[in-house]
DNA sequence: CAAAATACGTAACATACGATACAGCGCTCC
DNA sequence: GGAGCGCTGTATCGTATGTTACGTATTTTG
């Protein structure tokens, strides 16, 4: 079976035209970059004339340049999603049905952080742990409970946290107390609900800094978040996994922790003795 | 040092104005595909303007557009060149905060799935799946949000599945309702409360069956538990991390599904409908 | 609260790009 | 050696694409 297009070229390069073989070898010798360039690069490259290499992709059953590229990227695409990554878990021998979910979780993980730099933790971190605003965390339907967790913590090294739950009226009576300075700590991932939307807007036109804890496919409330933080949710299950997003809540409320050290450590003691 | 475009954007997603923001948070999440498709589409996929995606760019200190994209090409063709160094996040040599902690979680979860055969998690998916009992979930301070988000799931798939929330003289009245077909899972790590333990304790003595999620120090609730999951916490912060023990619990949540399919599916539906 | 500045999208524009028609050339096969 | 066929490049065309100008909305500042 023909998977990529470097194997399709190798299939048919033998019944090429000499101009057009050209053309395949200096695909195959850039590939596949040089194919994502435009016509008139390619064509350069290769030492021959436009239409040689339209006719190349042509004789390789695309029906126009574009398509041709599109096709290249698609297989980019899918090289860059699972490369190594496959291969650097040795895939368990007795995979029975707890490897493949394992296996995926971690995959979104890596590629969650891939996508993810130390920066932007590093200011979302430095901004919850402004004290001169108070914190709010809410979620959805099933992202809820990360929210309680980050609040969980949150709250023990430094004051005004506060995890909205409840229903949504009691939530927007919450509103009166947050401004600027403030932030509003959202997750949503599919399917988005419209409740959180609403609040966020509300919240936003009160200048409420949000940091958003979505999916791959970005919630609505993205266009007003300050800070968006994409987790990779796909697994072999009937539910998403909400899994990604959780280690960088973790990953966060580290980074927060190490930021308040001196205050913190003195609260978290203050605490231990109020027990 | 700024290497490559994503960083770049880290770097100056701060001082844009929202669109741009949006602009620069697809291009993260699709990164580097989106950005070798066209402006149009980029646009759409931002749900921003044209203009918009090119003063984005611009921003990023691209002359135009297609200088842009050449530049995404050559990073992705150096990517190729050197598979090693394939990361998007090269490993930040200096205060790399995430890279360390992230490790750390990925190792926990294998550690933790090694010590966890397909058999056992077989065994608890068909206890929770069991329809003649009632499913009872609890947690402790920071590990309740767990339960929360189990309870959450299994609640959509089955009946009779009740989280245990608020004082515990309100889970005491629970302990009425509870008999021998009925499970209880309760999540504690360290520090163990106390409170879950006498729980556990009277629960025990009524016939529940217990399901317990712990670390690997095992809480003393492991003795009255009819199934242990011990989980790997230590990372490198001042907390636990509970994400090992996330990640078994939407395995878990996964197996019951599946086993509960064919009602499942059908009680899916009818929660649609409701909606 | 007014005024200025900035951000953003709509719509018109120019151009660079892929596509096509056609003519020249070489090769092969009678 | 000549006719036919196929391969290839030049030149032209239509269009999709990036670009720019401008007006409106929004935010910021005095």
């Amino acid at each position: 079976m023909i998977s990529n297009i470097a194997e399709l070229i190798a299939d048919r390069i033998g019944t090429m035209p000499a101009s057009e073989r050209r053309a395949a070898q200096t695909l195959i010798a850039f590939y596949p970059m040089i194919g994502l360039k435009t016509v008139a690069e390619f064509s350069a490259a290769a030492g021959v004339s436009s239409p040689t290499i339209l006719r190349f992709v042509a004789r390789l059953g695309f029906q126009n340049y574009p398509e041709f590229q599109s096709s290249l990227q698609d297989e980019l695409a899918a090289q860059l999603q699972s490369p190594a990554t496959r291969t650097l878990n040795p895939p368990s021998p007795g995979g029975g049905t707890v490897s493949p979910m394992l296996e995926a979780t971690l995959d979104n993980m890596r590629e969650t952080f891939r996508h993810l730099s130390d920066k932007q933790l590093a200011d979302i971190a430095a901004r919850l742990a402004d004290r001169r605003g108070k914190t709010f965390l809410i979620g959805g339907r099933f992202t809820d409970p990360l929210a309680r967790y980050m609040a969980a913590h949150l709250a023990i090294i430094q004051p005004d946290v506060f995890h909205l739950a409840g229903q949504e009226s009691m939530w927007r009576d919450r509103l009166i107390d947050m401004g600027k300075r403030d932030v509003l700590v959202i997750f949503d991932i599919r399917r988005y609900q419209d409740s959180l939307l609403r609040f966020a807007e509300k919240a936003h036109q009160r200048g409420v800094q949000i940091v958003l804890f979505t999916d791959q496919w970005l919630s609505p409330i993205a266009r007003l978040a300050r800070h968006v933080i994409a987790g990779r949710t796909a697994v072999p299950s009937a539910w998403d996994s909400s899994a990604a997003l959780f280690v960088v809540a973790e990953t966060l409320i580290g980074a927060v922790t190490r930021q308040l050290e001196a205050e913190g450590a003195k609260r978290i003691r203050e605490m231990e003795s109020l027990r």
